[in-house]
DNA sequence: ATATCATATAAACATTCGCTTATATATCAC
DNA sequence: GTGATATATAAGCGAATGTTTATATGATAT
């Protein structure tokens, strides 16, 4: 059963918390991985390492201008991965609650 | 965010091929143990491990029937649990590939 | 009661995971 | 150029995960 392998491989990509939230933030807007560092509290590298799990999932698009990175969703909207992200909190609501609603892409 | 955190614990359990696979033939109907130790070819002990897991977090129901124990989906409707499961293949499509469309509860 | 079958639990183990620190690469400002 | 900022990669580590084997519990049949 490949395809509930595959699914399964996907959905381990949901299954952190750290990660649910990045792709919940990015429902909204892009953001840089100096904002998910802020907004996350852990480290750059860990941020880092997430994204890139993602990407190599196809999950999120970068998009390099300047020094920063930009991360956007990238999830075709019939997918099942959409249909959990429709669950998920707003980026509104985790920021509030997060109380970091100051963060911007200016993050040093 | 705990919203999200209960939220990437239940998919961690859909993020696993066996469970995936189980939770997938209770879409259509109840199966015992040993049903699904010969559908899956892992031990019995794996098995059972997997269903405490899911019943632990309320996703399966169990209704002990004389020696057999069946287990059955028990996912509300609108959850985003149910929204993935939408998207894995049906029971007879799972039996037909993996070759088991003779298993029955009257195990050995 | 004994043997058999179905299931659950415990212990052990290898693998995977998510994090940190350290380091490398790249861009920008001066 | 040099220094500061943003990001990525590598290595190391403790915790969690999924499996197996061994054992316990419980029901059924004889």
């Amino acid at each position: 059963m490949e395809q509930i392998r595959e699914m399964a491989d996907k959905l381990k990509l949901l299954s952190d918390y750290t990660r649910l939230t990045i792709l919940s933030l990015l429902k909204d807007r892009e953001f840089c991985v100096c904002e998910l560092v802020e907004i996350l509290e852990i480290s750059q590298p860990a941020v880092s390492q997430h994204l890139r799990k993602l990407k190599s999932q196809g999950m999120v698009k970068e998009s390099k201008r300047g020094q920063w990175v930009y991360y956007s969703l990238h999830v075709d909207d019939k997918s099942y991965i959409k249909a959990v992200l429709d669950y998920t909190p707003d980026s509104k609501t985790i920021l509030s609650v997060l109380n970091k609603q100051h963060v911007t892409s200016v993050c040093k």
